[in-house]
RNA sequence: GGUAAUAUAGCCAAGUGGUAAGGCAACGGUCUGCAAAACCGUCAUCGCCGGUUCGACUCCGGUUAUUACCUCCA
């Protein structure tokens, strides 16, 4: 039974799906003005292996998310670099794309853009206007906030001190346009004829920040979804607005479960686009040659939890996937000459490490004690691989596991690496053959050639194996 | 001011009322033509003070520090 800590009741609850075998999740996207940074990668790594592992236990996930391509920031860029809104929004919803592939994360079975779905959005708030809990003023639309009973609740705010603080921060002119200081907007009037917009019964205009999540959440999956999920900032104001909308509309309850990711630190301090000390994927990419590594740092720590991202913690993160990687490669090289059957213990071991994993997985994805067990299977593998005979059944159990496990972290090509040009394998074949008669000045002249070929050979008391440096 | 989170070895990081998982780094050893990899071993008393208890790192009270949210933010 998976347990997932749900932010509404600050408690970790056992997960049940509203239709059984199958999970419905909505997890916020970026907004497309910019490259995505670490924190955002994180966002999605961390519901990526969410997703992975609700699979992994047997889940149908339908997993859907947006790209805000229409806010302030937008167009303010577009009027920055002098090109129209879309351009903008177009350009970094591919660049979104291009980071995120070679970071693995899977793509969203369903991913809109908020200006996909303006139609829905403008009924939506028809029908909010239409159900008393939202009123045009001067061409915008704002939610009641104060009519809809429990506002607040998930970010465990209280109404009175949120109505004083945003009091104090409104300028004149909304505090006009408003009933009351903690309404927000669902729909902007249109200000300018340069700004993108749309026709709708209020006039020219465009979407407020929440209001596509909710049409979204609505249009592509249900009234009432399992999992909800975002950075712990957007607890309030986003998630705590789309609650309102939501559950003004349909009556029903919105999100069963709410998950929040922790940050991206960098010296401890929050990396965020605002304080301008983030670090983009896209740079880091272009700068660091191993995408995996940057996949593993962010996968293995527990969602919950702060990263801090400092020089060394990439290295450590480097050190640690090489260590998985070896091992499978060690027991991958003797598979070749293995023996029919297997060895009854070390499958055993290999199933209640791979028990372990679940276990740990189930309780609130706790990824660090799931990783725990991969090292367990790392040190059977090794001592595994150096045994004088090995059999067939237990070595392939043992790289299977290994692989199918760091898959729900979303970390693969373990074996994909472990192909030869016909050239290297040539040397490899010529080195064997000078070893066999102790020709160890060829050998070692030819270890040096694969070696600027960027192949790395070991010898073992099995035999030759070899990688990719 | 309000609301939360965190504080465990050089570093990252689990965990629990009964004498602290795992990893990185380091050190010692084994294996080895060399190299590499691997294996074995060594390495903490859990921010501080007080209380409850036969016994607390784990519960309670207090305290300190750091961080975050309180309508730009993953």
């Amino acid at each position: 039974m998976i347990h997932v800590y749900n932010t509404l009741s600050r408690e970790k609850e056992a997960f049940h799906a509203i239709t059984p075998g199958k999970v419905n999740m909505y997890v916020c996207g970026p907004t497309v003005y910019n490259y995505i940074h670490i924190g955002n990668a994180r966002s999605a790594i961390a519901f990526d292996v969410i997703r992975r592992y609700l699979e992994y236990s047997g889940y149908v996930v339908n997993y859907v998310s947006n790209f805000t391509d229409v806010d302030d920031k937008i167009i303010q860029r577009a009027r920055e670099e002098g090109v129209d809104e879309m351009t903008i929004a177009d350009k970094y919803a591919q660049a979104f794309d291009e980071d995120t592939i070679p970071l693995n994360i899977k793509p969203a079975t369903t991913r809109s853009r908020a200006t996909a779905v303006i139609p829905d959005i403008i009924a939506f708030v028809e029908d909010l206007i239409h159900k008393g809990y939202a009123y045009e003023s001067a061409g915008d639309v704002y939610f009641r906030a104060k009519k809809f009973k429990g506002y607040g609740i998930l970010a465990h705010q209280d109404l009175a001190e949120m109505e004083a603080n945003a009091a104090g921060r409104l300028d004149d002119q909304e505090l006009t346009r408003k009933e009351d200081p903690i309404d927000f907007a669902v729909w902007k009037a249109s200000h300018s004829s340069d700004e993108i917009s749309w026709v709708s019964p209020w006039g020219k205009g465009r979407p407020g920040w929440h209001i596509e999540c909710s049409v979204m959440a609505q249009k592509y999956l249900a009234d009432t979804i399992d999992i909800h999920g975002g950075g712990i900032d957007l607890a309030f104001p986003h998630h705590t607005n789309e609650i309102a909308q939501s559950e003004a509309r349909t009556g029903q309850t919105f999100v069963n479960y709410w998950l929040h990711n922790g940050f991206v630190n960098v010296n401890d301090e929050k990396m965020s686009k605002s304080l301008g000390n983030f670090t983009t994927v896209h740079d880091m990419l272009a700068h660091y040659d191993d995408p995996m590594v940057i996949r593993y740092l962010l996968a293995t720590t527990q969602y919950r939890r702060p990263i801090n991202y400092a020089p060394d913690t990439l290295e450590q993160a480097r050190a640690e996937l090489e260590r998985i990687r070896t091992a499978y490669r060690n027991v991958f090289f003797r598979i070749s000459t293995a023996k029919t059957g297997h060895d009854d213990s070390v499958d055993y071991a290999i199933a209640e490490h791979i028990s372990h994993f679940r276990e740990a997985m189930d309780d609130d994805f706790n990824t660090q004690n799931a990783i725990a067990s991969i090292f367990e299977l790392v040190t059977i593998a090794n001592n595994y691989a150096s045994r004088d005979e090995i059999k067939l059944d237990t070595a392939t159990r043992l790289t299977h596991a290994i692989a199918d496990l760091m898959n729900v972290f979303g970390i693969n090509g373990l074996s994909e690496h472990l192909t030869l040009s016909a050239e290297a394998q040539a040397l490899l074949d010529k080195r064997v053959q000078a070893r066999a008669v102790r020709d160890f000045n060829l050998s070692d002249q030819l270890r040096d050639q694969l070696s600027d070929m960027g192949i790395i050979v070991e010898d073992t008391t099995q035999g030759q194996r070899w990688h990719h440096a």
